[in-house]
DNA sequence: GTGTGTGAACTGATTCACAGCA
DNA sequence: TGCTGTGAATCAGTTCACACAC
């Protein structure tokens, strides 16, 4: 019975940690779609989405029950339920803020409109670029970042400017009403708790990479001269 | 007594979400070193940060005891020493592959360098792109991937390209003896498990945005008609 | 007095085993 | 019989309160 929740409580809450499972999973089903593939098993799911087959089940009972128990998962419609509880079917409008190689990198990042997301406006604070035409789009000059975000219905934002005005800008995007915002720029921001942040940030990838490098080179007992 | 552990057990076992944190901290303590802060308590670090304040003395505690009672921590030395923990001051040399608009971003981003790792290579496969300059950096033959990584002994990969090359990189970059890697590319990779690999994902982090920011929108007992 | 360091309590996430249904 | 869905058990991560050092 697919469908079917206690009525007043449809779907509520998923855990931060299955939400963030539940992309992994959507873009391994797309995958099984391009291959034609109409059927899937939890095992078979997981192997693909690199995680073990309970946490997949236990991930996808948050949603629903939309399996068929000795058979396995619809493709095409696992696919669209998990889209709906992740509200990707609502029209998510996005303005990315800075068009410097990596806000010129996401304009172009053909994932981003395949997964319901569009993006309707690019800005920048150099009198150089703006106007320049980057994909569809035409670059606008961040001075008129409220007017702008206004016109174009922006409900997200993407902040791909230098650390130094980061938190400014942010501020601004605040101030204009957006509540969901994706920084690229590598320092800590302030937002009101209604606002939602995520971060994205290379270099602590990569010291988190370094910190597991480092001890898998030293076998087991380091050198205590390690220390200072 | 900093820098004092029972012998054999220096530092060890770091749980993953304090690694984590402490790139966030050492962020933090950069700014405050720029400002020529010298001396900082938890509750100030903390709110720098952005967590709560013992939260961070937790993290701190798996390192050591490096505060002083009373008084608090000493920024140049509490950055040193989680610069030695996450492995920091060890030397890493770190290729990109793929030299598009997110490659060259990356190669270009000063913080990179600013914090123990050197780029020390970038390929294309595309032969229009191989030899042209980036940064200081001339763009290598992907053909050439082995005899590169090996010459400029790279010891960390970033991964750059589109996904449908991706997973054929990664074993390739594998197959080198490359233990750590950073993917940009959409896609589930497959890596063995004495490889670390790290994904960054902005259409991920798109999507997880979309779901608080869904319900935000329904303030709570959302239509049953959502389902299907 | 002040602010760190940490065990103890709690909360959330993951694993497991198996009941339930095709 | 086969594979999903889920409570119960385990494990990890976070919060808290307070002992302790300065």
């Amino acid at each position: 019975m697919p469908g079917l929740h206690p009525v007043g409580d449809p779907v509520r809450h998923i855990p931060p940690a299955s939400v963030a499972r539940l992309t992994i999973y959507l873009r391994a089903l797309n995958t099984l779609l391009g291959e034609g593939i109409e059927r899937v098993s939890s095992e078979e799911l997981a192997d693909a989405a690199g995680v073990n087959s309970p946490m997949l089940r236990k991930d996808l009972s948050y949603l629903g029950s939309y399996g068929t128990r000795g058979v396995g998962y619809d493709v095409q419609y696992l696919n669209r339920q998990i889209s709906i509880a992740l509200g990707l079917t609502l029209d998510w409008r996005v303005a990315i803020i800075g068009a410097g190689n990596l806000g010129r990198a996401l304009a172009g990042y053909s994932g981003f409109v395949s997964r319901g997301f569009e993006i309707v406006a690019l800005f920048d604070a150099d009198q150089l670029v703006v106007g320049a035409e980057v994909g569809y789009l035409r670059v606008s000059a961040v001075d008129d970042l409220e007017t702008v975000l206004e016109r174009t219905r922006t409900n997200m934002a993407v902040l791909s400017v230098p650390g130094s005005v980061a938190q400014e800008l942010c501020d601004r995007l605040v101030a204009a009403g957006i509540s969901s915002i994706l920084s690229f720029a590598p320092v800590v921001l302030q937002v009101p708790s209604h606002v939602q942040l995520r971060k994205v940030d290379m270099s602590t990838e990569l010291q988190i990479l370094a910190y597991h490098a480092q001890r898998a080179q030293e076998p087991d007992l380091g050198p205590i001269s390690r220390a200072q």
